[in-house]
DNA sequence: GATGAATGAGCCTTCATTCAT
DNA sequence: GATGAATGAAGGCTCATTCAT
């Protein structure tokens, strides 16, 4: 588990000339993740990911030895970190299957995984990983793990509230709805609020799951 | 709108070395949707394009004077495409919302549109777009077309159907939905067919309108 | 064959703003061997053989792609032009070993090809031929090829004039006095005449053949 | 004179982390003197000094300041040993020139001295010399009493043997025969044996002074 | 219209050097 | 003595852009 963000910035924010390995990889892959949301994918530049964490292009490469490596350990660290926060709420939530649902919705929409610059890079990433099979990998079980664990909820939903619904379809639908109102966040001219987009999913949910929900 | 491609391909075989201004333009531009697929933003470069077209690089900046400029056109191409597309497929169903709906989501799933190299392309815009304000430009007003035409199917739809659902949060999750699917054809690493995708999105408009679909 | 340097020379003094293809090549592979020559191998760099061509160092990977290539070309634009001056000299040489000889050895000392430039590229090239293979590969093949007249030669010299010498030991004592000689004139501080080199390795051919020399 | 290698280990063993500064100076000559060897002049780097080392790199500019420094000195060391190497092999010999000879010649041949490392490290050296004056006088006044005791024997031997050959010119063609050999040993494709070496070298001494050797 | 030589800004990367610990 | 974090100059390379032909 990496470092609470807190303690990170605390840290850092000593500002002694040296830092620990472990607290400037962590301040490091926080610069990138700001940089990938401001700049985009494409102009994403060492020299201003050294800029935003307020330290020499070198030591950029001296933590990471390459930009691609900084970019994969950035992405494996968002996968974890997302990885993470949906299992945690999920451990933390009662066990029947509206509950575990509605905390996992909740969970995609925590103020700490929706930050703009999370957003943003994710966005990045997933404009890049098409051409790019490298990012695939990074994420790709991680993924799948998610994927199933919507569905095995789903199906127990079905079956518990006998609904015509395919279960494979609805975890679908209810992803795909999660993942767009992460989108239009990041990319309408005039997004609405993240109270807006829960709302939305909830919504879908009580559309596929009409006896647990609303 | 643009030149049927059949008649592009015709003029381009005519006389491959002088051609008339807005078949090189037509060609420079689906040569570049196919790099911005192939490569991704950041690796489309002017030579790459150029290579495609099978034309020298001076050749492209001789037609579009900048990159920069090359890229907005080919996303304001991009946009029209989609717009007449789904414009065409409404004028041409018939009247009532369910049927307008249907058209709608067929249209946006025709192979003209779902192509991988434009899904491709679509992807590697939305990957900078939250960097790039000036695209967002070139296609907000068309999105918003599209948002507002959606709303009102659907409210015809809930007046119709007496539902319960909000209009706009049902047309909101429907367009999610589509956008979600065609992300998925993406990025999946072992994506479903586009047969597939269209099921999901009609399940998500059986939800919603139960008594219109299904 | 490459041009000849007169000629380049002259079509480069024309100093038009865009060279052909092949002049350019050729003139940047004489840079490059002046920059090898005054700077020695670690400090020769892209930015220096351009400004020594008197062009950008953009164009220098224009017309080789990458500075392993424009070092590479160089070495075998060497020793295509060395092979050819012992083999033209040998060939306008009369036919007994005696004159072959002689031939071969002032071939080696003569002006176009031991020329300070031409000497310190060589020598920079061997400084580093130890640790790149690349570069013995380049030219192995034309070295024992020379090797091997010269060995022709002496055991013809041998035969004729029943020395007692091994003809295969004679060859390479006249090479590595030649190469020795090459040595001196680049690194000595104060280095003898190239008449005085010649004439040491005339003396050697007088030591090994005396009836023949001398 | 250096402390011999079986000390400088010895010591080294004793104590890995702390070393006396002798003793940590001359093991890293001898790192940077495997390092030339194994990648050349232009990539021999600190890091990779430091390395073979097995110190950090932090170290070696401790104990020599700069890189420029530390390369001088082991050019210095290299020019050294061989210079004691040399005058120790005639001073244990006989006094008449012909032993003399023969015991610098077998001094230039002594398996100290043709390390592989060692032959690599000076060729590394030669090839970058006319671009380093620096490097030039670090050995020249070594070299030149080298010489000078060369042509002192030679002198002698062709006033014993009446020969007709000119001492200063038979000191040459020895000095660049054992030099010649040597580059054979280092940069051939197919090297012939260090015995198969000397013996070229006494052949050339044979050829000179005919009546001393064979 | 079309080509391709030429330029130069800006990128990633290496590496000697400095310095806090 | 010793380590390793930190800096910045400089190198190779990419690529948008200009321009002569």
């Amino acid at each position: 588990m990496p470092p609470e963000p807190a303690t990170v910035l605390a840290e850092a924010n000593r500002s002694p000339r040296t830092q620990s390995r472990e607290v400037r990889r962590q301040q490091l892959i926080e610069a990138t993740i700001s940089t990938l949301a401001a700049r985009g994918f494409a102009r994403t530049t060492l020299t201003e990911v050294a800029k935003t964490a307020g330290i020499s292009h070198g030591l950029v490469l001296f933590h990471f030895e390459t930009k691609e490596k900084l970019l994969t350990e950035t992405l494996t660290f968002m996968t974890e970190e997302y990885h993470q926060n949906w299992q945690a709420a999920l451990a933390a939530a009662p066990a029947d299957p509206a509950a575990q649902l509605l905390a996992l919705i909740k969970a995609d929409f925590a103020s700490a995984i929706t930050t703009p610059a999370r957003l943003g890079a994710w966005c990045a990433f997933w404009g890049e990983a098409q051409s790019r099979p490298i990012y695939q990998e990074a994420c790709g079980e991680k993924d799948a793990a998610y994927i199933r664990q919507l569905e095995v909820i789903c199906e127990e939903l079905v079956r518990q509230g006998g609904y015509g619904v395919d279960a494979i379809i609805a975890a679908r639908i209810l992803r795909v709805v999660i993942e767009g109102t992460w989108l239009d966040m990041m990319t309408m001219q005039n997004p609405y609020a993240p109270t807006e987009a829960l709302r939305t999913v909830m919504s879908t949910a009580a559309l596929c799951f009409p006896k647990h929900f609303r």
